[in-house]
DNA sequence: TCGAACCATCACATCGATGTGAAGGTCAAG
DNA sequence: CTTGACCTTCACATCGATGTGATGGTTCGA
């Protein structure tokens, strides 16, 4: 597919397609007259780059662990040079700490929810939406 | 304490301490000269808002949510408007959604590092510091 | 063949978080 | 009284992620 069907496709600007290319982090086949060819895998995978970046990793960091996700991983072992494991080693640290702080902030969130809830009575609720991908990033803030 | 011994305690650049204030953060008492006084309890609310931070969230929404992770809660009911609680739950719900990218992700790297360390021996591991704070952000990726 | 709808690259703007430094006030210790 | 270590405000710079638009090539259908 083409980059207009990938943007729709995973909800994501062009722009920022070719940005995340320009960071090293996808590399899509070109066709014969210079446009972009992306398979199917390349819809989960921005997905993923997406709730990555939307966590607070930055690109450069994403980079270096994208290649280590994949299965299987038997292929990437050559990768794994000391300085490497030593970066997935710290980043796992801080990913583990990020996951604790916002854990324990959006418990509080809910148990304040909560409270407020018991004293007010509550609406019924709307049918969902499809759920997201596999690394699906939450809507934007704005 | 002024803002030298809070920015060495929370190990936060003054610079950020007077960004937080005014972004409405914070809000410490002035001393008759005009210096910042914070008092015991702005150290880990000074964490808590890096964690946030570190973790995604922009200021804005930290501000508005910050009244709600105070206990008592009782006192802050008050606040609750309805377009507050409307931001509350959306924050809650991108907040679910980033945990949980994030622990997607961060299980597969440890699955990783394990299935490497798995073919190479280990090293001893070093005594540990003292742990963070409640709201402790994760050291910089920089 | 012409226009619409794609695509390309490039450059510049914006936005939030953060760094840095200038210019000056306060205060305690020598 | 001066010096040094604090503090103040203000302004401008940087950095990464993202928005936007200019300029031009490709493809396809009317």
């Amino acid at each position: 597919m083409r980059i207009g069907e990938l943007a729709e496709r995973s909800g994501t600007p062009r722009r920022l397609l070719r940005y995340y290319e320009e960071q090293g982090l996808i590399a899509p086949r070109r066709l014969p007259n210079g446009y972009r060819d992306y398979d199917e895998r390349f819809v989960d995978r921005i997905m993923q780059i997406r709730g990555l970046l939307d966590a607070g990793l930055p690109t450069r960091i994403i980079k270096q662990i994208l290649p280590c996700l994949d299965k299987p991983r038997v292929i990437h072992f050559s990768d794994a040079t000391p300085e490497m494991l030593a970066t997935l080693e710290r980043e796992l640290d801080r990913m583990s700490r990020r996951v604790e702080c916002l854990s324990r902030n959006r418990d509080a969130i809910a148990e304040y929810l909560d409270a407020v809830r018991a004293t007010a009575p509550p609406e019924p609720a709307l049918p969902e939406p499809a759920p997201p991908g596999p690394g699906a990033p939450p809507p934007a803030d704005r």
